[in-house]
DNA sequence: TCCTTCTATGCAACTCGTTTCATAGACAAG
DNA sequence: CTTGTCTATGAAACGAGTTGCATAGAAGGA
């Protein structure tokens, strides 16, 4: 149900098309929710259906046309109205975590190499959240007085790059035990 | 897809009915993947068909009886494979990060309580994933020199002890976010 | 010239996951 | 004696999310 909410902050924070949505959803409201094209476009379409967006056609040239869209009355209210419900603190999935425990009926030593690639997929993702507070937020180009909106953006990614951070060191944590169990015992 | 292989994987620690699964899937296995009896119900069948999964009739005295699954040797040569497969490192879904980036188009300080109920949720998960380590690797009663799957089981449950160490250090860096937009501008 | 990439939108089929409902015997509390 | 809880399994319907396919013009490189 988050996706039609997530979708509603990003077009307050600026209208925009299915395909631009995507691409959004590829950054920054990508590194705590990720949603493909065709989900958006279904779900944008259902909800422009339902009043919560107003569509515009915007011809472009060099390029094909676009729809942009942008959130109506009722969409603020809806928006609204589930930032004062409660939601269920999430539960983690992390296969990951299956796999390692999986691996006490397989060679433990033969994880070792995926759990390393996985190290530098979160080592790359660390690298791009600390480039963006630098830009955003913390360098000198950021804005100087931040405004709510900027602030609570900050503290979103500042979550992020916790999360990499305490990733980074499970990691190395999971790869010095498979490293014991290979050597010793 | 990674349902079937935690059930591979919690079959292969020790055979067990659907309804002894959704427990398991409850406490331990339930840190990192969450399931409900239902999907775990229709899971088992389809794995039994395709012959993932030996089934036995266990008759039962005051309690209806139950069908105890095994893994079989086509299930275990499955998981082997999977294992050996590289994964997507996960991407996060994180609601509550949705809810603070659009307390920006709202009153931030109505999150304040939603906040510390999430707050308090992770304490409560913390404090859960602690009591076990103690009861069933750090404490006195643990097995003195424990074999490869414990330590696999230890330091999955580490990761979840370091996730929710640092989900709670967020949240208070929310909190404090969100009492001084509250309080200034 | 052809091949790829980028912008831009969408359908169809499928799998995964949740919610609701149903059954049924055993046992304990009120 | 009724209500509620625990064990145990399952059907049906729905909603969420993924994968594959299709279209189409513009731009840039081999």
């Amino acid at each position: 149900m988050a996706l039609e909410h997530a979708i509603l902050v990003s077009l307050l924070e600026k209208p925009g098309s299915g395909y631009e949505l995507a691409r959004r959803f590829e950054r920054s409201i990508g590194y705590f929710w990720t949603a493909t094209h065709q989900q958006i476009y279904r779900v944008l379409k259902r909800m422009e259906a339902d009043g919560l967006l107003d569509v515009r056609e915007v011809p472009q040239q060099g390029r094909p046309d676009k729809k942009e869209y942008s959130v109506a009355t009722p969409g603020r209210t809806a928006l609204s109205q589930w930032l004062h419900e409660p939601i269920e603190p999430e539960s983690v999935r992390h296969d990951l975590a299956v796999k390692i425990r999986g691996a006490a009926f397989d060679d433990p030593a033969a994880l070792i190499r995926e759990v390393e690639r996985h190290h530098r997929a979160h080592s790359g993702r660390l690298a791009h959240y600390l480039a963006g507070e630098q830009r955003d937020f913390t360098g000198p180009e950021a804005p100087a007085p931040p405004d709510a909106g900027q602030e609570l953006q900050h503290v979103v990614l500042r979550g992020g790059i916790a999360y990499e951070r305490m990733t980074l060191a499970w990691l190395d944590d999971v790869l010095a035990t498979l490293h014991r169990l290979h050597a010793g015992h």
